[in-house]
DNA sequence: ATTATATGTGACACGGTGTCATATTACAAG
DNA sequence: CTTGTAATATGACACCGTGTCACATATAAT
């Protein structure tokens, strides 16, 4: 996290540091990235950096918290669209989410963030979304576990819903990579991540041989 | 890919670069992990590493060749044992694959190379599995496609069957990963991947439901 | 005006990387 | 054996990035 001294600059000195530490982390993941160049970039001196920051890290970090899409909001709105159906409902989550960030004039960011994306960077990124899914939202008090219907499924406790998201935001994050990897365009990727919901949803064994389960 | 020089070199020489190496790696992630530690492990100096290797990654994926388990054995083995059922056959699959990785002697080194998995790393650990599906085995020249039954699946193409397989990888590499973040039994971590290709075989999707579609 | 508190600065020590000129060894041919 | 050639070994060194620290400057309070 930052330090308060940071957060009491001038907005412009803010905003200073904070584009120029994300041009180099658009040219250079974490690693590559030199607290050299984001200085340069931002007109700071050394010292002062490490006033604001832990170091490369605790920025970086804070600004994937910034630039994190609001998820939890995203979803929300997608499955009330949805009327709480399932599939429908993530499959235009995602297709929003994709969207956001692939078409994001951060996109060099994200690319970035998306190829060299680890435990550490994925928590980071998703991680809003599980612990704050059984949380209400300030707008309407809604909760994400509330509006997926859930008499369609085969699960039944929050637990295992809660579960079940987490495994649908690290579905997506990899098809993102993988998006970015294989350069896809925006609408490949949504499709790939359809084609993956599809096979979660109803299962990838045939349906008349899924009756003696 | 390490150079001739290192090849031609002593078993003993190269033996101890190799654990000198492990010794490092099972202790740092590949970034924190450094060449002066390595060499002073294996007694080797400095400019004779880099007339085997081109640098630190280098060495480092050159090590996860070589420890890399034998994944198309494994899943070919597990589908024969289980007679070519999908789900049986995979859940077998992980179970082995999870207890050779979390049981190995080398497990320090397999944690970090987990926690800090990142695409490239990804690639390299399940690079041969997807690119080998198509292709025979040596021992009897069956290949990995065609032991799995596929009359049972949505699943048709070979390209669909290489897509699923591909993502299934994935999925036991998160679910391992997640599993040495929280800290999981291999047990525990083995109930979590069967329950992961439980919902996408048959579905989270109830199925007197999943009949119109 | 004085003191205290917050912020700014860049020189510097430290540690890691990759290279290179040189030393040593291995080995083949005469 | 000895001479020559190719392969291998070595560690000093230049370079670069990090994080720190003693000191400078600004802001605010009394």
């Amino acid at each position: 996290m930052p330090t308060q001294t940071f957060f009491n600059l001038s907005e412009e000195k803010r905003e200073r540091l904070i584009s120029g530490a994300m041009k180099e982390f658009a040219h250079y993941c974490l690693n590559d990235a030199s607290i050299a160049n984001i200085i340069k970039n931002a007109n700071i001196s050394r010292g002062s950096f490490y006033q604001y920051f832990d170091g490369k890290s605790d920025l970086y970090f804070y600004l994937i918290g910034i630039f994190r899409r609001n998820t939890t909001q995203l979803m929300l709105q997608s499955f009330q669209e949805k009327d709480g159906v399932f599939i429908e409902g993530y499959q235009l989550f995602g297709d929003k989410y994709i969207q956001s960030i692939m078409e994001s004039e951060k996109v060099g960011f994200f690319k970035h963030m998306y190829l060299n994306m680890n435990h550490q960077i994925s928590q980071q990124v998703g991680g809003d979304i599980v612990s704050s899914i059984k949380a209400a939202m300030p707008k309407d008090g809604k909760r994400v576990i509330d509006v997926i219907k859930r008499d369609t499924l085969r699960i039944q406790t929050d637990e295992e819903l809660r579960e079940l998201t987490k495994f649908i935001i690290n579905m997506l994050n990899q098809t993102i990579m993988e998006g970015f990897s294989k350069e896809r365009s925006i609408k490949d990727t949504q499709i790939e991540f359809r084609k993956k919901m599809d096979w979660l949803t109803f299962g990838v064994m045939k349906k008349e041989l899924n009756e003696g389960e």
